[in-house]
RNA sequence: GUGGCUGUAGCUUAGUCUGGUUUAAAGCGCCAGGUUGUGGCCCUGGAGAUCGGCGGUUCAAAUCCGCUCAGUCACCCCA
């Protein structure tokens, strides 16, 4: 009967899955991803010039926790914003403290400013980090729930020339990582008191508009109005052309301020561009906003007014002289911005940004038990030398061996065998020629040191002098 | 959180519409051999896939249906 038939089936179905069980694969976790050769060479390069880069310009290292109290956040990042509303990984821990994966890296500096009596420290204060930060939203192109951040905080310094040596720092390190067109987007946004103003005024106009706008911005006319400007849809981005600007309501001393940034800015030939329109959603920011954009390579940089597939910013910040005394420290004057890494591995690669990419110049070739105990002594003499070589002792095929030193591009392979330990040789194979040669072991680093030097100086000659084809 | 598209070896894909000659195919990559002390080219062979997962329909499911997970794009927002 064809129902026992499938009973029988299905029972037979279950014993196989059952014995698979022990057997369970895993995947990461949405949104987060692993990163690994050939991706992990740029992030790896990057890393190089942001900490370059930082000790250049007076910065230092500091690491701090992935994880802090939740309303480290809340108070700093802002309640109603969506970073803290929605997207906070949070977490009670046994002793009931409420802790949050960091969404942002601001909030905790300035923590550990103000924890470690970084105040009592010769001013200003210049420091930086580098970590994976964590936000719970739906993953798309260039956003992911863990991604990595440079951050970089200038710390006691209320002088204008603060705001456009770090915007300075920010271009420097995307150029220097070999991101083309790079340029700051920037504005300011006022002290407290020119928010104020700025906001009655931004109602005022809108409210004359609201029953034209969409359904989102008639509630942002009542909850926060300054995102009035960052809508998308057609009719309200028609609206914010005539929209009063933000520059338009500074006070004196912000104004003052603003124009020094700029004067400096134009001093420095760095390539920025007002955008008018540019709020930063976190709510500890004042006065100068700025995001970095590198514009692809056709694209010409347009400015605030006009509508175009703008690229992803792969950076963001701006002054927060608030911030220290709404976490209860010492009234601090500060600038900073933090870089999104994945985003500028993402551009750079998009512009066949190479990885500087370390291969070794040399490989040792073994066969045969006495001459792999030998290859293991010469390469740990190769490696106090300085010699980058490429090995596998755990190979005995000598054919495979060449082939990975093939892969590799090494100029030259090191052949050791019986013969060569019982004679107390070497051999050294030139791998473009196929010349091989025998040289007394105690030879070997000096011969090869010469070889490299020629190879080298080869190089160079046809990278520079070249024969043009 | 909402909606569109996608999911087949490590990678890129064919097969899915029209269920059964599919014991799931190819290229790249990987491993080994051809050359037992020599790489690239060539030739031969091998390993590698619970066809994302679970359930349903059917005599029969990679193929049809439902749910789910993940990827991707858009909204929201941001680095």
């Amino acid at each position: 009967m064809g129902m026992q038939k499938k009973q029988i089936l299905k029972t037979k179905k279950a014993i196989a899955r059952k014995r698979s069980q022990g057997t369970q694969t895993f995947q990461a976790p949405k949104g987060m991803h692993d990163i690994y050769e050939p991706d992990i060479a740029l992030f790896d390069d990057l890393q190089d010039v942001v900490r370059d880069l930082a000790r250049a310009y007076g910065y230092q290292h500091i690491e701090i926790p992935v994880l802090e109290d939740k309303d480290l956040f809340v108070r700093s990042v802002g309640l109603d914003t969506d970073m803290v509303e929605k997207e906070m990984y949070v977490l009670k821990t046994r002793g009931r403290d409420i802790l949050a994966l960091r969404p942002e890296g601001t909030a905790g500096v300035a923590r550990a400013y103000i924890q470690n009596g970084f105040m009592y420290m010769p001013q200003p204060v210049k420091l930086w980090y580098w970590g994976p930060m964590f936000r719970y939203e739906n993953p798309q192109a260039g956003r992911y729930r863990q991604h990595i951040q440079a951050g970089f905080e200038f710390l006691g310094a209320d002088n204008p020339i603060a705001d456009a040596e770090t915007m300075q720092l920010a271009v420097r390190i995307g150029e220097s990582f070999g991101l083309k067109n790079v340029c700051v987007y920037l504005n300011s946004i006022g002290c407290s008191a020119c928010r104020v103003s700025y906001r009655k005024a931004l109602k005022a106009y809108y409210r004359t508009k609201s029953r034209k706008l969409c359904s989102d911005c008639k509630r942002r006319l009542h909850t926060n109005a300054l995102r009035l400007l960052d809508c998308k849809n057609e009719t309200c981005m028609m609206f914010r052309k005539d929209a009063p600007e933000t520059l338009g309501y500074l006070c004196k001393d912000c104004s003052a301020h603003f124009k020094k940034v700029l004067e400096f800015l134009d001093e420095m030939k760095i390539n920025y561009f007002l955008d008018p329109y540019l709020v930063r959603g976190l709510d500890y920011y004042n006065q100068t906003v700025f995001e970095l954009k590198a514009i692809p390579s056709q694209q010409q940089p347009v400015d605030g007014h006009e509508q175009q597939k703008e690229p992803l910013s792969f950076g963001g910040g701006g002054r927060y002289d608030y911030l220290m005394k709404m976490l209860g420290g010492p009234d601090t004057t500060a600038v900073g911005f933090a870089l999104g890494i994945d985003r500028m591995v993402e551009i750079a690669k998009q512009e066949q940004v190479k990885a500087k990419k370390q291969n070794p110049r040399v490989y040792v070739i073994q066969m045969g038990d006495i001459a792999r105990t030998k290859a293991l002594q010469m390469l740990d003499m190769l490696r106090a030398q300085g010699i980058f070589a490429g090995f596998d002792l755990c190979r005995d095929s000598i054919k495979a061996q060449f082939r990975s030193a093939d892969r590799l591009g090494v100029r030259y392979a090191l052949i050791i065998g019986q013969k060569e330990v019982v004679d107390h040789e070497v051999l050294i194979r030139d791998m473009e020629t196929g010349i091989q040669e025998s040289i007394p072991e105690e030879k070997m680093i000096e011969a090869l040191k010469e070889r490299l030097r020629l190879a080298r100086k080869d190089k160079i000659n046809h990278t520079f002098y070249g024969v043009p084809s």
